[in-house]
DNA sequence: AAAGATGTTGCACCCGGGTGCACGATGTTG
DNA sequence: CAACATCGTGCACCCGGGTGCAACATCTTT
């Protein structure tokens, strides 16, 4: 162990300038990929560099050039698998363009009006709104918070028209479930839905119903619960199934997301009994990887993930030409439809 | 639309003092709670901050500290929704400390060292490595890296004495489970685990091991997958049914985690048509929200996650006593055992 | 009313790297 | 070899708050 390991401090930039004998601008400049150096400078100051075990203080470059390289990322609902895979990827992508991820979470103790603020006072870069419930924001937001972060919202439609969004195309996601329903023959359809005001922003209700209608199916049945949770579903669905005599249930039944659907499974195979798809055919979205499971075997739309993240990466960096994009997915088939 | 709203500037402290006739120090002593200013000052200068919109620029506070207030999570593995709650569970827990978290994905592309120099370049206040695979940081880590940042492990064994941890006590665990299922009667045990390395550092094989070799069971079966995916045990077990007669099959299959046991559980009864548990029983670990679902309904063990975040939570700020801590979960008996 | 204790304020200087400019060194051209 | 372009280097000063100390103001005490 040498006298250098035993030195707690730091070694900043003048420490290698001192040592190589140059000024500290120099030694900046070696680190400054198209800098104007003699190369023999840079070798030098390089070496000096590596043997000191110098790295430039990230910390201060941010503050200097008043650019963080982080972006927020805000969620409001760790129930939902489906998040697990965009936040891989969102991660992922950020980390090869040398940014990285800072998660917030949105809660009753910290609304997006207090994470806006704090991420705006800690100069990060940008934030995205991924999937969050942003009506307080809207509400009383705007004018008290005179911020110039860049805002993002990923997975949901945006409601407010400044802040450009990426999501999944839901009129053609709903368009193309809804016609594989069709030509299975299924006539009476179910949606269940989560709560009214999210729901919406997804825009999977609209659509559903719009495509029935215009196939003259007047009547869908619409259930929803008040959270997106599993167990919230099951409920719901024993206590439509319960009050409804079988020759009036719906024959089949569209569940916003995987996580309802597994829930309405549960209830009308494990208590009810019902054939899956015989007697209720169910499908769910998001695909996440549970539905897959061969016991349950749901039929769902796959987001397109990658590329919607890759967009929005787009959007971050200003190399989106356009405004608001929606993606096009993959309707996966299974056993339940 | 005033004058002031179209300016593009950020406000500065040393604005609000020239506004408030005032020097930039006491604007600074405003907003630091303990400091000794006179209270008409300190109420004239927040009424002129609030007017002007300062909020105080806590980048370059972070930069005169040398305390970002951030902390780095790293995470290898998207899987597992096991990971959701105890995400949400610390990011929670560091924002009500007034600390962000920042969530690196640690991939062939990014591996423990690269993500450290970076963490440490950017000055964060230290790094919890969740459940992450860091044999490559004992390889060839140590010496390479001379940082000063405190790394804590979450969710596994540290194997590296100098980095404490806090688990979910395995023996306790083990014990637990396994007598629950010796008092239902099993003597065939089978242990399904994941990779070798990673499923050391959990402890889980060996307790189980352990167990039945107390009780004078001599052959424990054990099949391993290579990664921690559902439908890695899956391809597994269905190898193992087609090539085991009944007769001599295990009674009982341990899974190392829930994905596993999922994975075996729908082989079994979807696939192969056994009845759990009369024919297999099935029991996994981590008791993620899926498992109580009534078409699986697998026996679980619970990680204490809020005591084993608010646990890691005081090893940062340094108010822990101990070392490394393991606590006791809790076991959920369902219908698959 | 003078001496002391306490409260309040201003001030240099620090954190560590980034920017634009000026000056010197070197190289090219007529 | 002079005139000019180009490259390489050093330098002030910036980013916006934090720290310790000195100076000043105010309030108590005797």
């Amino acid at each position: 162990m040498s006298d250098s390991d035993r030195v707690a401090k730091r070694v900043t930039g003048s420490d290698v300038a001192r040592e190589a004998g140059v000024s500290k601008w120099t030694v900046n400049r070696a680190f400054t990929p198209g800098a104007s150096i003699k190369p023999e400078s840079r070798e030098r100051v390089l070496a000096v560099a590596e043997r000191l075990g110098y790295r430039p203080n990230l910390l201060a470059r941010s503050f200097a050039t008043q650019k963080t390289q982080q972006i927020a990322v805000l969620i409001d609902d760790f129930k939902n698998p489906a998040k697990l895979p965009f936040l891989e990827k969102l991660s992922e992508a950020l980390q090869s363009q040398g940014m990285i991820m800072v998660l917030i979470n949105i809660n009753r103790h910290h609304d997006h009006i207090d994470a806006i603020m704090d991420i705006d006072q800690r100069q990060l870069d940008a934030a995205i709104l991924f999937g969050t419930d942003f009506r307080d924001l809207q509400l009383e937001g705007g004018e008290r918070l005179r911020s110039h972060l860049p805002l993002f919202v990923l997975a949901r439609n945006s409601t407010i028209a400044s802040i450009p969004s990426v999501s999944c195309d839901a009129t053609a996601a709903m368009t193309q479930m809804c016609e594989h329903l069709w030509e299975r023959g299924y006539r009476r359809p179910g949606f269940l839905t989560g709560p009214r005001t999210l729901s919406t922003a997804l825009g999977r209700r609209r659509n559903f119903l719009d495509f029935w209608e215009s196939r003259g199916v007047n009547h869908v049945t619409v259930i929803s619960t008040n959270t997106y949770a599993s167990s919230a579903a099951a409920d719901k669905i024993r206590e439509y199934l319960t009050d409804t005599p079988s020759s009036e249930r719906v024959d089949v039944l569209m569940c916003e997301n995987d996580a309802l659907a597994i829930g309405a499974l549960g209830v009308a195979k494990g208590e009810f009994g019902l054939r899956v798809p015989e007697d209720l055919a169910i499908a769910g979205f998001d695909d996440i990887d549970q539905v897959s499971h061969p016991l349950l075997a749901l039929t769902s739309y796959r987001q397109p993930i990658e590329e919607m993240v890759d967009e929005i990466i787009r959007m971050i960096l200003g190399q989106s030409t356009s405004g608001s994009v929606s993606l096009v997915g993959q309707l996966k088939v299974r056993s339940s439809t």
